[in-house]
DNA sequence: AATATTATCTAACAGCGTTAAATTATTTAT
DNA sequence: ATAAATAATTTAACGCTGTTAGATAATATT
């Protein structure tokens, strides 16, 4: 019967209010101000309901970094794709890093713990791309030097604890000047680059 | 009359007793499981006695960052008193820095903003002494060379930025292999070390 | 139209930070 | 030493939180 495609879909409709509606709450009043019952009262309904949708308001949490990276990952290979020699692709997919956790700085502290508790319960294959999407490009980077996995490991993690304890830094005290940002930012990332090859 | 004196020290004690009991609370079940009426049971008293003592829990926080900060600023001096050389100085206090981080994993938490809220209400003077230990420190790595204020500024949050960012990381998640932390750490420091000069 | 099923709400629980008022303990003054 | 004043501490409550169970309303099935 076609009335239980249309009453799935309103299902479906209503879970992405929640979520929407969490989004919403989180922006204009930050992770602190986020609860089920305003989450229930901007989607109309009482607060129980929400369990309807959601195992808890953990799952909700969850969920939305799941939409964090699946936008994040689209980003990196989208700056991936607008670059063709693998070094500029590093340098575009870092700098689409930066531009998502300025663009969604709530979503980026929930993703990764800048002033707010992450969700680590079960890891979904989502959170894993990002590092599969760097490493690949840093080997492109290296050619056809034969490096092992933990040194490409390593090289990875240096870049990437320049630019999250840099974007760290900004979102939780008042920020640095912009320009000395970008200049820190792109520094460190030459800098890492260069010691690729 | 010395019992006025008696009863301020009584109250002193139960001041300490509290910070302690929430420092205790902390360790043993995270920031998540510190609550007033668990720190007034540790101290065998009910929660509204606290307000006599501090004006909120943020009050309490606000304390234990600047005990945190005395402890860090304690150990980044005698760090760059174990060294004559600047360049080795400056690598003995990031390191300082990094063990501090894991030594009070709470505290740097509590101190820094991961996966924890910091309370960056007034921000008191305590807060500003690493950056002047480390620019100084800088400053005396790169010699006689004149560098203007924003370069050191950079400089320090380029080492800031890459010490913090894997700290963080290993504080969030489940934490990378211990050698390769040290090789990140010390790869890095070294890295940003020679571009002083 | 009566029954079964689903959707939704009301009420409640335990915990949280916080405040005001009542109570107990201690000190001061007579 | 007793009464009054002051200080220390507690009890009770408020409004908030996430969460659960049970009652009620709406819809679907027979």
């Amino acid at each position: 019967m076609a009335s239980k495609d249309r009453i799935l879909r309103l299902k479906e409709e209503t879970r992405n209010n929640i979520l929407d509606a969490a989004c919403k709450i989180v922006k204009e009043e930050g992770w602190q101000g986020l609860s089920l019952r305003k989450i229930a009262d901007a989607i109309e309904y009482t607060a129980p309901i929400i369990y309807e949708y959601f195992a808890n308001k953990e799952a909700i949490l969850q969920e939305l970094t799941k939409q964090g990276y699946l936008v994040l990952n689209k980003d990196l290979i989208s700056a991936k794709q607008s670059k063709e020699n693998p070094t500029e692709q590093l340098e575009a997919m870092w700098l689409a890093y930066w531009n998502f956790a300025f663009e969604n700085k709530e979503m980026y502290q929930l993703m990764f713990g800048v002033e707010m508790t992450t969700c680590h319960m079960v890891a979904f294959p989502e959170v894993q791309t990002p590092y599969d999407l760097f490493t690949e490009t840093i080997i492109e980077v290296m050619g056809d030097k034969n490096a092992d996995d933990d040194t490409i490991c390593q090289k990875y993690y240096t870049y990437y604890s320049v630019v999250h304890g840099l974007i760290s830094i900004n979102l939780v005290g008042n920020g640095l000047p912009n320009d000395m940002n970008l200049q820190i930012l792109k520094d460190a990332i030459i800098g890492i680059t260069r010691s690729l090859n």
